[in-house]
DNA sequence: TTAGGCAGTCTCAATTAGAGACCTTTTGGC
DNA sequence: GCCAAAAGGTCTCTAATTGAGACTGCCTAA
């Protein structure tokens, strides 16, 4: 980090603000994490993801193609499929993004802890 | 994540979605990163992030304070002064985090590229 | 005495997200 | 032959979230 901030690359004036902006969401991470697991369909993605309402599944995955991290391949089957696959740029996100979610499992308990210290304490 | 998967532990009902929708989202990733430098106070933070509003700095601070990942500490001091820090959970959670933006840095030109494509397949 | 910094809160307007109807094509059941 | 359902979306309308910016109260330096 210090390394390219000394760099001139920092986080106000920066592309990258606006690539974490996009990807540290609410949807587009939880999309990215069932694709991961298998090129899944438009559909699918909607009932694995119960509480995604279509229009926001449809602006997410436009994004995330737009950014180069899935691709959208039509079949033309009858009636046509539509399947969402991690791009090359798509797995090497993953990385990172798994070690973010081992993150918050591991320290769930932790959380949950201060929610009740804080909520204690505010009563108080 | 196959193991916690398999062990019950999916993104639909569970705590770690909640965790990952307040540590994965725009300001308190932004809030994080600064405050990870060193402590700063609540003027220094709206300083340092120009287009955060005070209305969602203060949110942003209070959320994260209440998921244990730093503290606010009042000195009293004239006029009194306000710090927050890091917590030992909230520096464990800088190791994804810091990953996640280096992955951005590593990549903002394979998604720039990619938004380069996507835009002239658009137009044709 | 007025200007400014500190750490916020409050209100109102603009933006964004969610709910749910609608579209087109095609298959399957009755 | 006809109705329902699934595919992958779009469209509209309402509800929730965000942002802009005025305001507070206290204190200091010019």
């Amino acid at each position: 980090m210090a390394e390219w901030q000394a760099m001139g690359l920092d986080l106000h004036n920066c592309p990258i603000r606006s690539i974490l902006d996009q990807v540290a969401a609410k949807w587009p991470v939880l999309i990215l994490l069932e694709v991961h697991q298998e090129p899944k369909r438009f559909n699918m993605l909607l009932r694995a993801i119960p509480d995604i309402s279509r229009r926001m599944l449809t602006q997410g995955l436009r994004d995330l193609e737009q950014n180069g991290l899935l691709t959208r391949t039509l079949f033309d089957t009858r009636p046509p499929a539509v399947e969402y696959a991690l791009t090359a740029l798509g797995r090497s996100l993953m990385d990172p993004l798994l070690a973010l979610v081992d993150w918050a499992a591991l320290n769930r308990a932790a959380v949950a802890e201060a929610h009740r210290l804080y909520d204690s304490a505010r009563q108080a």
